[in-house]
DNA sequence: TTCACACTTCGATCATAACCGAAATGTCTC
DNA sequence: GAGACATTTCGGTTATGATCGAAGTGTGAA
């Protein structure tokens, strides 16, 4: 019928809550078993197995076998994006338990997204880095200065590496909690890395929250100013 | 099940043959009424009314109605955004007639994205801000440079309002045929506005396909040094 | 008022695919 | 090799939703 690309295709291969259910968990960022995919959907291994052939078919992730657990994880960081860019045009969904709320509440205080740091905490940062000028917008695009670069640098970033990288570099990210930008991209990715590295951060049992430790509100205070957020 | 907001409910409204079809005649940027959405995806009247009243409901479109006549266009850049993002990662379809594929080649060959120019063409202009120093990549986002400024203010793009605006100012997109990136964002959608009130580019009647008249030949070679591209 | 037209609602049909039980395959441990 | 475990294949059931014919609503023109 139509001539461009297929986007039925692959938007009908995201449009099914159990698999979705699936590729929000990977996006994480780590790779998981099957098992745990289909716990995380809640059904039965058979299906998932189903589900996820289907997926590794149309090239959203990528499969990896080791031993007898075969690891599955995002085909890259386009899908992550196409992801992100359907949460940002998708309405909130009622809660339906306490456990649930908990969860949230956790998740839109501090969470990884796919690599880099969303949430409260995540734009929070991202504001003070703004504030500090040492990152600036250009329109709506982020650019990191010469004196952002120093700073990162100076805590341990790996900031020229990334430069060169084909990935975009200083990427904002619509936060769906927020409803505001938090910085991505490579640079975002990186920043995020050394968070975890300096122990400032780490990730909660649950999938994908985040917790400031406290040496990390420490060294966020001190190097950029920021107070504790109330959770 | 899943805390987040809902994505499978909007990926599931995006996945849909039918759907995709009206949705991607609406990237045009036009607002459309329902019978002709309804030819544009070959279904009857009544089956596209239900899917329309499906993507109003979930905010992808907005609805206007003119006397007997309703219209119907994209909800923002945001949904247009999305639906680029998918392109993105969406594999290409094959082509089933000669038509199919003479529409294909005017669509690869330039086009419009929303707002903004694609295609062939698009690239190809992008690429020559890129060369005349206009336009700098900072990572993988653009940024117009002073001279760039000038140069487009010169041939009356309305610069100045649009970097006010608080949408993306000269963001990169990446083009489903060229695979290569070219300019999207307000700046894009100004400078492509611009090309059609000079009269230098102009809509073909099928969908979202492009023709560079005799004149924007004249003008894009004087201007920006661009050579008449083979069809 | 009458007709034409654009769109919507209702109802029934039909195809698709999500789902799980049962059984098979493959891998690791003992 | 035996047994445990992770994953897959097969088959049959079931729910969902896309589709269109028929009839209804609302608008504009004659």
């Amino acid at each position: 019928m139509n001539s461009s690309p297929n986007i039925a295709e692959i938007a009908s291969l995201i449009g099914e809550p159990s698999r979705i259910a699936m590729l929000v968990s990977l996006l994480g960022g780590k790779a998981l078993p099957a098992g745990e995919l289909a716990g995380a959907a809640r059904i039965s291994p058979q299906t998932a197995s189903s589900h996820l052939a289907k997926l590794v078919e149309g090239g959203l992730i990528i499969q990896e076998s080791y031993g007898r657990h075969k690891y599955f994880r995002l085909a890259g960081s386009e899908v992550a994006h196409a992801l992100e860019a359907l949460q940002a045009i998708a309405p909130a969904k009622p809660v339906r338990s306490l456990r649930e709320s908990d969860r949230l509440k956790a998740l839109q205080y501090a969470r990884t997204c796919y690599d880099h740091l969303a949430g409260q905490v995540g734009v929070a940062l991202t504001d003070k880095l703004l504030e500090l000028k040492l990152l600036e917008k250009s329109g709506e695009e982020f650019v990191l200065n010469a004196s952002g670069k120093m700073k990162l640098q100076a805590i341990g970033v790996g900031v020229e590496e990334n430069a060169k990288s084909r990935r975009h570099f200083a990427r904002p990210c619509l936060d769906w909690s927020e409803r505001r930008h938090h910085l991505a991209g490579s640079l975002g990715a990186a920043l995020t890395r050394r968070l975890f590295e300096l122990g400032w951060i780490e990730k909660l049992p649950g999938n994908r929250a985040v917790r400031v430790t406290d040496t990390g509100w420490e060294g966020l205070s001190e190097q950029f100013g920021m107070t504790r957020l109330p959770r």
